[in-house]
DNA sequence: GTCTATACACAGATAGAC
DNA sequence: GTCTATCTGTGTATAGAC
């Protein structure tokens, strides 16, 4: 499968997103009318997005998001409580948005290398169609409160088990050359990340998406299968 | 070279870093006696790394840093001429680091497998000693005025280059398979950025700096050599 | 629901005594 | 060289008219 056609499945457009995180904290949220909230919570998702991008959330100001997304600084504060639960709202979302996916995809195969490929690529695939929540999330994830932090911990621990329970179970089957998985799993995660969080240097080199993930597939199966 | 060996030689204590920092910068400081300078300078940079790994540079405060420190509010301001200097001076001495020894060590060797051997790992050895200093030019990269933001990017592209040329030239005396030697630089690159960015991971599963280091090499090498 | 005006806290930075 | 006290700007957040 390449990118063009996982985008055909799995994409989703941003304001289906939003409304989706409109309905998860609706409870949050003065707003009433969901075309309205939908509408200005895509507006601000983008614009935290960019600015987060260029300084970081917590040199962003809410004069900056007003500016940007041309909702005054009173109404802001109707979409959510506070700065600090905003950057909430956006982790959490994160959060769900690879898991949901990603659990999918891996009972999908049976054959382990099948899987292996399927899996590594569509994390890839993932983090390419919502760019910005995976670096977003990446980023600013030193800033916030210990009890969501220890979510972001676990969420690559559980990424990373996922890889190396299908190079562990492929061993047994015969599939996999012997070694230590979960050190080899934690390394494709590594250069999983490298496509979102550097970016820009793929866009400069002229690598597509495609060829990123081919390539990491590559040297993975160098590694991992017998000749 | 492991690790225990590769400190002996390029070991550096904190001590005389905070004072080539110090020589580096005299004339931002207040400051005239070397000796106060350089102990205090110790302080100031173990603090900032402390603080700024836990909530990023940003969202640390000057009373922040004066309360770790134990130096006044004051007294800081006699050490750099305010907080958006010392961050710059902070990744103007990291750049330093890195270029300096890194330069050096891939001159060592002639065979080309030796070479990129030693240049992984001397990578990986650097980040280790440097840790503080590593995790902080990367995370904190956005914070910096563009011109010195564009030095960043160039340090990344620079470390990438040396890979990448010790990849083509090894091809072209017949040490390594042919491919794609930009994209393998890079992918090498991620996995070594690996170890500093997540040390938490590796102290977790108790994988030392050298299993690590092996580790990677051995992936590189299973995807560049021949048979 | 959205705006402008404003309260209030806290940041970076400096003054000036010691 | 270092301290405490203080200035000044700017940030988050709210009040209340429309």
């Amino acid at each position: 499968m390449d990118y063009t056609e996982f985008k055909k499945i799995y994409g989703i457009s941003n304001q289906n997103l939003s409304r989706e995180v409109f309905r998860n904290n609706k409870n949050l949220m003065r707003i009433k009318k969901e075309k309205t909230a939908v509408n200005n919570l895509e507006k601000i998702f983008k614009a935290v997005f960019r600015i987060a991008y260029k300084k970081g959330f917590q040199a962003m100001t809410m004069r900056d998001l007003s500016k940007k997304t041309g909702i005054s600084l009173g109404a802001l504060y109707a979409y959510f409580p506070g700065k600090e639960k905003l950057l909430g709202i956006i982790h959490t979302q994160g959060w769900i948005i690879i898991r949901k996916d990603l659990e999918q995809i891996s009972g999908l195969h049976e054959d382990p290398r099948e899987k292996l490929r399927a899996v590594i690529k569509a994390h890839i695939f993932l983090s390419e169609l919502f760019r910005p929540w995976f670096y977003f999330t990446f980023m600013e994830a030193r800033n916030i409160k210990p009890l969501e932090f220890e979510e972001v911990k676990s969420m690559e621990e559980y990424t990373q088990k996922i890889l190396a329970d299908i190079l562990t179970k492929g061993e047994k089957q015969g599939a996999f050359k012997p070694g230590d998985h979960e050190l080899t799993a934690s390394m494709i995660k590594a250069m999983q990340q490298e496509w979102y969080l550097k970016r820009w240097k793929y866009r400069k080199l002229k690598v597509s998406v495609d060829e990123f993930a081919d390539h990491l597939i590559g040297i993975v199966e160098a590694f991992c299968l017998f000749e």
